[in-house]
DNA sequence: GCAATTTAATTCATACATGAAATATTATCA
DNA sequence: TGATAATATTTCATGTATGAATTAAATTGC
């Protein structure tokens, strides 16, 4: 029987474990949260690639994007909308669906920090070289049961929306 | 600059998401939460690796082997004391010491659901080959900053902090 | 010998995760 | 057309994570 630190979650665990604390200093730093971030970022991204379609940053796109289940997506957002960082906006449409909107503050925010997140990253890089984050990569989603090839749900869900 | 979506942070979290909802399942057929499961394994199979060495459950070594903080540490003990399934035993040497010690029901417990958490794992591990699970770990442990036979990250924290 | 420090465990406040269920709205089809 | 199903979001209850502070006991320095 595989020994227990050795199980692939262990695994799994301990390379967040090493990887995450430099990264929530940062976030900490901007008084973010990594939940935070990740909501800012995909809301960021989304205005930034289609700025006149608004409707990709809906509650189920971000919480796909973030791995954020919907319903824990619902309080990180309640936060930082009394941040001033996002805005609910209903649909005329489809009242039943939200579009969440970065403000102009938290668009100035996602631009500070991602240089230095890329910064933290660029430095975790060295690690390995780049066949090796491919192999890495590649291992990982085959373990996840995805093929290498295959499209993700998130990805699937990006192209329809 | 890396895609969000292909950072490792997020390559990690994908793979865990793939594979812990299986275990999940499982625990909780149980009536057990995975932070427990890791607990009870832990705590038992320090029972079972050194039956006279009570001394190798304190909170702080189960804490260290299943990467859980000290601090929610307690309220999960207390949750698994409530059930009837850990003792709390403080030492007589030193006052400050705890003894986290299984119960008979906890024992059987562990030894129900560990062959059937070896069944995941088995399924899981078909995913990939013998050469490539060793890369796998060899890469995330180098990904993360620690050498094969170096301490770990909670332990590193500690020392440092 | 005792003040200062260290250590082990714990508490507290805030934030997040998860399954189940509720709410509101829109789509389906017999 | 109107009951029913599906969809998007939210609420609720319980459990867990994290940084900061606390308590109690043990160790160290002087």
């Amino acid at each position: 029987m595989v020994p227990f630190k050795n199980s692939l979650p262990m695994q799994l665990y301990r390379a967040l474990d090493a990887v995450m604390p430099a990264y929530r200093a940062l976030f900490a730093a901007h008084n973010l949260t990594e939940p935070q971030w990740r909501v800012l970022r995909v809301v960021w991204e989304c205005q930034k690639t289609t700025p006149h379609m608004v409707s990709g940053a809906t509650p189920l796109h971000v919480s796909e994007a973030t791995l954020i289940s919907a319903q824990s997506l619902v309080g990180i957002v309640d936060r930082m909308v009394a941040k001033g960082l996002l805005t609910r906006l209903r649909s005329v449409d489809d009242r039943r669906m939200v579009y969440l909107l970065p403000t102009p503050k938290a668009r100035a925010l996602a631009e500070t920090v991602l240089p230095k997140v890329d910064a933290i990253r660029a430095d975790i890089a060295d690690r390995l070289t780049e066949a090796e984050w491919e192999t890495l990569g590649a291992l990982l989603s085959k373990a996840g049961g995805t093929k290498p090839n295959e499209k993700t749900q998130v990805e699937n869900e990006r192209t329809a929306g």
